[in-house]
RNA sequence: GGCGGCGUAGCUCAGUUGGUUAGAGCAUCGGAAUCAUAAUCCGAGUGUCCGGGGUUCAAGUCCCUGCGCCGCUACCA
């Protein structure tokens, strides 16, 4: 196969400097990432890895005032804690940085000025509310009002939940900040919008050229296309970001969706500058040849398809687009959708304390979420280990070399002249190979994975038809070309598996004895005598108690979660008065049907004790409207009416919610309907 | 309700531009073998390819429709 050189510049997206990393940002973008690069490694091709952490926003900014300590702080711990992370996991970035590092601030700043300059960059002034009391400005959602149209109170400053009408935050009656509850004051403020509407036309062209891209990163950028785009700010007011960088702007930052992509290229500067070639960053950024691939989750899909490359193309310098998105959809944990606000994912910190980071890599790679979510169990990681790792691919290495070892000390020699088995077995390996190559150029590591494991079972295959134990006794020659065989097919392996499992395969191919380097070209230079060390297990096996170990463990951090929750912040002491003001009754559901066009509201009929009211409740994602009717439960009655969604509602349902999911309540004895709750 | 995705063997999934008896791994059962990590190899299966219509000589694959599930989104008084 002739191989074209060529010039990779390979990213993960950034990851945001409040956390630590977990499985599912290895499958979303590293571990693709790293496989990707390897194998282009491998085969000798120029790469360059990049990738850091996202370390500015108000988050990252609160979690600081939380723990009071400075952002940088927090980012510091987060950045060095993912190191150690990848670290662990054989990920090997060329750099690893963070987007407060110092050269990045000015890169940012001159995208920025360039767009500036450009004409691409609006600026606006909008009048916006200020809480003198928390010294912030409010995006509309954290201020509340009276609505100017409907006159009902407790309006957001975007929108009336009430009429449901849009609302200008400013037209709000009696306005107060949902983060103090004082009055804000309004205040101009000035902010800068990317243009993108200008973009339109030109992303349109460039993404008609990507017709290799994805199916689902080209739709989703197209429905983008089609709705239009529109302005974006990219600037806010707070303190923990990048100053814009014009005159008479104090307190104005660079949103940090707009500086994230640049740390791509501030990363690679300070790559430069570390192996003290400060210019080489132009080899990859400023060389139309580069093919910069960008590896995400699949909710980053816009801002490099998109944003990204509308930013770049107007900068001075005439940097690359981006050449390929291969972003990968989500990776689910035992059946559950992962989420770190509920603690249900398993942290690579917490993964290394018990496993090897080859066996994640391999099972991450086995089934990664290339073309739609994927699941991750704990059952389903111990099978592959032992059924295709251990019983597969350790065992033919482990009775191969034991025995060259026994009968033949170690040393195979290349026969003169080979059977057609051995041939046919021989020629079949190779043809998987350069299909195993074309897997990993189009980013299709499943597949790959399973392709050098079928490598490993034909050679098991061959190894059983042909009984060397049988052959050693009867023609130690014969015995031997099996051998050398078998040695072939797992010196091949340790070259083609090498991206997705590489320490290991580093370990085989030093216990063949072979002694040039481990490259992809390689694979068809035939060892003229194997000379195999010392033989190692190269895998182990997982034990079933060890799956329980990791599942409890998972129930036990939900554990710890609850009780966090239980320490949310209590509402202020109420005088008794205040509860004898609630109306609290048992009312008996008589009707029930959805509301139209909604998938949430259920429209009841109660019966409230001798009159009767309809109750609009929002629990149909937990209930069908037949199991509420008959249904006794307690609700609120003398709140105020509202209408929603066209129906009025007199009353309100009284429900526990756990986890977004709904719990209507209900009396531990039946009683009469209308029977108060005091 | 809107947008997007999914529904193929007990389980996890492949099925390229529509083309012969629908595949792999695991699990199950039977057999062979004993070099090896109780590992391996051979054989056996089972499928209304979610339902219903349509286009076509031909549909798991394309179109319409219904059902079910998931994600984002609006509606939780």
């Amino acid at each position: 196969m002739e191989i074209i050189l060529e010039n990779f510049l390979v990213t993960s997206a950034l990851t945001y400097a409040n956390g630590k990393l977990h499985i599912g940002h290895i499958a979303g973008s590293y571990l693709n990432a790293d496989i990707f690069v390897r194998y282009q490694k491998l085969v000798g091709n120029d790469v360059l890895y990049i990738g850091g952490t996202d370390d500015y926003g108000t988050p990252i900014s609160i979690k600081a005032e939380e723990e009071n300590v400075s952002p940088q702080d927090i980012v510091d711990k987060f950045n060095k804690s993912m190191r150690v992370d990848l670290e662990g996991l054989n990920i090997q970035l060329d750099n690893f940085s963070g987007t407060s590092h110092v050269n990045h601030s000015k890169d940012s700043q001159d995208f920025f000025t360039n767009l500036y300059d450009a004409g691409y960059i609006k600026k606006k002034v909008i009048k916006q509310f200020y809480d003198e009391k928390q010294k912030r400005f409010l995006s509309d959602r954290y201020v509340e009002g009276i609505c100017p149209f409907c006159k009902e109170e407790g309006a957001r400053g975007d929108q009336c939940d009430n009429c449901g009408k849009l609302i200008d935050a400013m037209d709000l009656i009696e306005p107060k900040s949902k983060l103090s509850g004082e009055v804000p004051i309004i205040k101009d403020t000035t902010h800068w919008y990317l243009d993108l509407p200008k973009f339109e036309d030109e992303l349109r062209n460039w993404l008609d050229t990507k017709t290799y891209w994805k199916d689902n990163v080209k739709n989703f950028v197209l429905s983008w296309l089609n709705e239009g785009l529109q302005e974006r700010a990219i600037t806010r007011d707070l303190n923990w970001g990048i100053p814009i960088p014009l005159e008479n702007t104090e307190g104005k930052v660079l949103y940090v969706w707009f500086d994230a992509p640049i740390g791509y290229l501030s990363s690679t500067k300070e790559w430069a500058e570390k192996i003290g070639e400060p210019d080489r960053w132009k080899d990859y950024w400023l060389n139309k040849d580069t093919k910069m691939i960008h590896f995400l989750g699949k909710d980053n899909i816009p801002f490099h398809t998109i944003i990204w490359p509308a930013m770049l193309s107007k900068q001075k310098e005439q940097f690359v687009l981006p050449h390929d998105v291969p972003a990968n959809e989500y990776l689910n944990l035992e059946g559950q959708k992962m989420s770190t606000s509920r603690n249900w994912t398993v942290w690579v910190e917490d993964y290394l304390k018990y496993f090897e980071g080859e066996y994640l890599r391999y099972v991450l790679a086995a089934n990664a979420p290339e073309t739609k979510d994927s699941d991750f169990s704990w059952e389903d990681f111990r099978m592959r280990i032992n059924t295709e790792l251990n019983n597969v691919l350790g065992n033919l290495a482990n009775r191969t070399c034991v025995f060259s070892k026994k009968y033949f000390d170690g040393k195979i020699k290349r026969p003169a002249k080979l059977t057609e088995l051995s041939k046919n077995t021989l020629a079949e390996v190779y043809k998987l190979t350069d299909t195993i190559g074309r897997s990993y150029s189009s980013y299709q590591v499943r597949k790959a994975t399973k392709q050098f494991m079928d490598i490993a079972r034909i050679g098991n295959k061959y190894f059983d038809e042909t009984q060397p134990w049988k052959e050693i006794k009867s023609d130690k020659n014969k015995a031997s070309e099996t051998l050398y065989v078998c040695l072939e097919i797992l010196r091949i392996i340790s070259i083609t598996a090498s991206p997705i499992i590489p320490k290991s395969m580093k370990i085989l191919h030093d216990m063949l004895g072979i002694t040039i380097p481990l490259t992809w070209d390689n694979i068809s230079k035939e060892t003229a005598e194997y000379s195999i060390n010392n033989v190692d297990r190269l895998f182990r096996k997982i034990d079933e108690k060890e799956v329980e170990e990791q599942l409890e463990i998972l129930k036990q951090r939900q554990k710890e979660n609850v009780k966090e929750d239980i320490m949310i912040e209590h509402k202020p002491l109420i005088e008794y008065d205040d509860f004898m003001k609630l109306e609290i009754r048992i009312v008996k559901i008589l009707e029930a049907e959805r509301v139209k066009k909604s998938n949430k509201l259920i429209k009841l009929k109660v019966n409230i004790g001798g009159e009767e009211r309809s109750v609009i409740a929002g629990v149909g994602k937990d209930y069908k409207p037949e199991e509420l009717i008959g249904k006794k439960v307690p609700m609120l009655i003398n709140l105020k009416p509202r209408i929603v969604m066209g129906v009025e509602s007199q009353a309100m349902i009284l429900a526990a919610e756990d986890e977004g999911k709904l719990s209507i309540l209900h009396p531990d004895k039946d009683v009469m309907e209308g029977s108060e709750i005091s």
